[in-house]
DNA sequence: CCACTGACTACTT
DNA sequence: CAAGTAGCCAGTG
C-alpha cells in the first residue's frame, strides 16, 4: 500500500486535512491550523501552502485569517473576495474588517463532533 | 543547490 | 498603539 499520496511533507498534509475540516461559518488562524499540524511556529509556511494548495486543492482558504481576525491579504489581492466569502457565509466584520475570534474562531477539531 | 521571499505570530521597545 | 526583532520553513528562480 502507498505510504504517501504525495510527496508532499507531512506538515503540509495536516495543513490540508485541517483546513478541510474549517466548518463552514468558522474561522481560524494561520498559527492555529500550524498548531494543529504540528508545527506551532509554521504560520507562516501555512500561508505559503494555502496559497499552493488552494489553487491545486478545492480548500477553504478563504476561512483562514491572521491573529487578529483580519485579512492578511491586501487590497486587490484577495482582500475584498476573501471578504465576501466570508460574508457569505454568515460571518460579520468589525469596523476595521475585524472578525470577532470570540465568536467566530474554530474551537478545533474536537472529538464530539 | 543557494538565496530570497513571504496569505504569520509572539515578544520587546 | 506603532515599530522593531526573532523564529520558522516551503516555494520560487
Amino acid at each position: 500500500m502507498s505510504k504517501i499520496k504525495s510527496m508532499l511533507s507531512r506538515f503540509t498534509k495536516n495543513v490540508i486535512a485541517v483546513i478541510k475540516e474549517i466548518p463552514e461559518g468558522s474561522v481560524s488562524t494561520y498559527g492555529r491550523i500550524a498548531e494543529l499540524a504540528g508545527n506551532r511556529s509554521g504560520a507562516r509556511q501555512v500561508s505559503r501552502l494555502l496559497h499552493t494548495l488552494s489553487a491545486k486543492h478545492e480548500l477553504p482558504w478563504h476561512r483562514v485569517v491572521n491573529a487578529s481576525g483580519q485579512i492578511s491579504l491586501k487590497k486587490s489581492r484577495g482582500y475584498e473576495l476573501q471578504k465576501a466569502l466570508l460574508e457569505a457565509e454568515g460571518i460579520l466584520f468589525g469596523l476595521r474588517d475585524v472578525i470577532d475570534l470570540e465568536v467566530y474562531l474554530w474551537s478545533g477539531p474536537e472529538k464530539k463532533e
